[in-house]
DNA sequence: GCAATCATACTAACATGCTAGAATTATTGA
DNA sequence: TCAATAATTCTAGCATGTTAGTATGATTGC
């Protein structure tokens, strides 16, 4: 039933996992991090079975670690835990995407509004710093460190507010997001359009209107989801049948 | 499996864990199940460490479902872990309390918006009838039961949006709120005037007014915020020093 | 050939032993 | 008296053994 992929061999000599040293944290927090990481970049493909003896060998640590990893992966939404039977890297599912769309949009929009109230000068400084990197990378094709410096600017809108966990979970919901936008990078055509959608954002927090704030992140990342929609059609293998 | 016999041990002191028998899921699921709803209910105290032995003892489990809980709240910020030292009731913060009620205000706002566009005439009955049942519970004094019809109420209006997981979100920010609410509950003057509050946002979504409906929800968060903020000075002792 | 049955090989979940490091207390030294 | 140090006793974190349940493939019966 989870059976899996003509062809796509795949064998043991390929890397998917990153060694523990590039991450932090105890060996189960870095156990995570490599998994997560191999899931968000499409390196363990939705529905694939996640082998824990493999995991165990690939990082040298025992099934503890890796048991933990797995939990809270599941928790998020990752994977899928079947008792006493298996765990599956989880299908796109596109009610999961709106999903997560939606709530970053509702924290965006919040923080996005709040920031243009209270935001300061030196903190527009450094958005619109970012907006010329941004620019840069526009240039020169550069779309891996485009699309880095898009999440550090949201980031940067959120920890502008002074909250601390609200970035996190503003990814937590954005992973499957982010996992499903992985299939239609890089958009050439589209990084130009989204630069625009940016300094729109930026300038309506700069010139402190919230309405045009709201207004303008809702439709950057309206235009965002209406990029993912047609992921269904074209990957269905990939998205829980539904 | 595991017979959880009406405890002996715990010599004498109060019971604090509900057995597992209340919950459902594994029993590392339902072990997390128990624990949270002592630390939210206050039954363990802010600060206070949490010994996994005596866990283990009382719910009749061993060690490794109560470390996998304790990760879990330790997630949720409910506890935090110092590494080779203990577990300790998270105490209260009021940086994560305005954070708590900041994403519950960013999620409610968007999703009473974007009910006021899509709400089904039956939605609004089932709204309506939750606001008769308060009225009751004002009327005859039982605040319980208000509160969980307040709950409730809540949860319909993130359920009737269609998103699955949104109201665990919403639920996971809300915690630290939750916890501290405890604390001022019950106001027996409060209680009219929220009610009043829930009329005035179910009014606005049935009347298709997103507007209306974020200014009633705004205004409603923000009165549950005005009551708490005095805790800080109330009650030192249980808040983080900061 | 084909369905039903049984044996095997997986897995998640749980229990438990072990280790290194932190906190606390006891002991020493001046 | 009090500071510095050593011993004890906690803990979290990790490794690994055990158990019960599921899926799969071979075998049998017809």
């Amino acid at each position: 039933m989870q059976e899996n992929s003509p062809s796509n061999s795949a064998q043991g000599s390929e890397v998917r996992l990153r060694s523990l040293g590039a991450y932090e944290g105890n060996l189960a927090r870095r156990t995570y991090a490599a998994l997560r990481e191999a899931i968000l970049t499409l390196r363990y493909k939705p529905g694939e079975a996640l082998r824990k003896q493999d995991i165990c060998a690939t990082l040298g640590v025992s099934r503890s670690p890796v048991a933990e990893a797995i939990t809270r992966l599941s928790n998020e939404g990752l994977v899928d835990v079947v008792p006493q039977s298996g765990t599956f890297v989880a299908r796109f599912s596109m009610e999961e995407i709106r999903e997560g769309a939606f709530l970053r949009e509702s924290i965006e929009l919040a923080c996005a509004e709040l920031l243009a109230e209270i935001i300061t000068d030196d903190q527009i400084t450094e958005l619109r710093r970012n907006l010329r990197l941004q620019k840069v990378m526009v240039e020169e094709g550069d779309f891996a460190e485009f699309y880095r410096l898009d999440g550090e600017m949201h980031d940067l809108v959120i920890g502008f507010t002074g909250f601390k966990q609200l970035s996190t979970i503003a990814k937590t919901g954005w992973v499957h997001v982010d996992r499903a936008r992985q299939l239609i990078l890089p958009m050439p055509g589209r990084v130009a359009e989204t630069l625009q959608e940016h300094c729109d954002l930026v300038d309506a927090i700069a010139a402190r209107d919230p309405q045009a704030a709201r207004k303008a992140m809702r439709a950057h990342l309206g235009q965002l989801m209406k990029s993912l929609i047609p992921l269904e059609k074209t990957h269905p293998e990939l998205f829980d049948p539904s």
